[in-house]
DNA sequence: CGATTTCTGTATCGATCGATACTGAAGTCG
DNA sequence: CGACTTCAGTATCGATCGATACAGAAATCG
């Protein structure tokens, strides 16, 4: 016999809000957010529209979610890249994850925080401005990093930390836009790879 | 008294098809393929629905003129900048013509070609693929230039100009990205001041 | 002139967009 | 059990999407 513990009152829900989630971070990741329409999330979430907003809002709420879950899943090893001893490193292990995480088999190809809405119309562009704040936040990150790195006497003090930032980032979201072009793995890492051997920049 | 000169039969159109066609390429600059509906579209080029059809075909054909638009007016930095003298001139004048036409005031920020169409829905996948395929030539023409300094003997001959073109390419659509970000013109210009200072990849 | 051809403006088409109202179903309470 | 609360499925909302039908206007023809 099953003791009944206090659990939530009311029917419980159906689904699993965790994997519903993570379906429609593919999604939106693949087509971009105006680019996914609901028929097309709710049918990857294997759920209902009512569902879908009884959980997770709207729309708009549902992509702030799943950039969330984007940033700590397949984005994560920007943070961890960051933790890296030296700057070298740092930079190494940030451009060999971009270029993973954009050419993931069985994954879509390219960055959900640069072709989630780089443009957008209307309707997008609060999303649109959120994902502008991501890719900045990174740089900033990464830029404070280097600036560690300066005091640290690890390089040289006349460098200027904001510049090199700029410079990975750009590489970084360059590489996105190669892999949603279809550009094999293989050959971006290739031009990381010499990209790297001229560190660090003049 | 006008003498009637033999003209195209039937009424003459009320606008100038090459003016209108201007407008809608910037309004797809600005807001993507998909991003951009025909009420935004028609009220820009000043003309209605009907006009548009009759002149244009239909919204996917209008995007088609406005790329080829594009890409002899504002992106045509690159077909002037493959004729510099050197290798080092060539990707000096790209990174700087990318670097000023992401970033010209009283325009759209970012590339065309980058941000008309990353990501889509399915009714973008026609236009999706046209950009793949621009995005692509660019870089295999940037490839072809740099076998021909290799040839010339002004770059090594152990250098890949395969590596180096996608080196260029991905720099110069990550300042499209950047730009689409709102990342200033001079900063990005002193970003590839320093990356050049490496020329030429080892 | 009238016949013919082409362009324009209005009004609207069916499809799809994101978002909800409503009715039961599936649980926890007392 | 019946009262209460929350979730699920259907059916549909008004708005907007891209695209057209239709009638009239403006030109060249014979």
């Amino acid at each position: 016999m099953k003791t009944r513990q206090s659990g939530p009152i009311g029917r419980p829900r159906g689904f699993d809000a965790d994997e519903a989630l993570e379906r429609a971070m593919l999604v939106f990741w693949e087509h971009g957010y105006e680019g996914a329409s609901l028929a097309t999330l709710t049918n990857a979430m294997g759920i209902s529209t009512t569902s879908m907003y009884a959980a997770f809002g709207n729309k708009e709420e549902l992509f702030r979610k799943a950039l969330e879950r984007y940033t700590e899943g397949p984005s994560a090893y920007l943070a961890r890249a960051l933790e890296e001893p030296t700057a070298l490193g740092v930079t190494t292990a940030i451009l060999a994850g971009a270029i993973r995480t954009t050419t993931r088999p069985a994954h879509p190809h390219g960055c959900m925080g640069v072709q989630g809405a780089l443009v957008s119309g209307d309707s997008g562009r609060g999303v649109r401005d959120l994902l502008v704040a991501w890719r900045n936040n990174g740089c900033s990150r990464l830029q404070e990093r280097f600036q560690r790195a300066i005091d640290d006497g690890e390089l040289p003090p006349e460098t200027n930390p904001r510049l090199l930032a700029r410079y990975v980032t750009t590489l970084a979201f360059g590489i996105a836009v190669q892999a949603a072009s279809g550009v094999g793995r293989d050959e971006l890492q290739e031009m990381a790879d010499a990209a790297l051997r001229t560190w660090p920049l003049p």
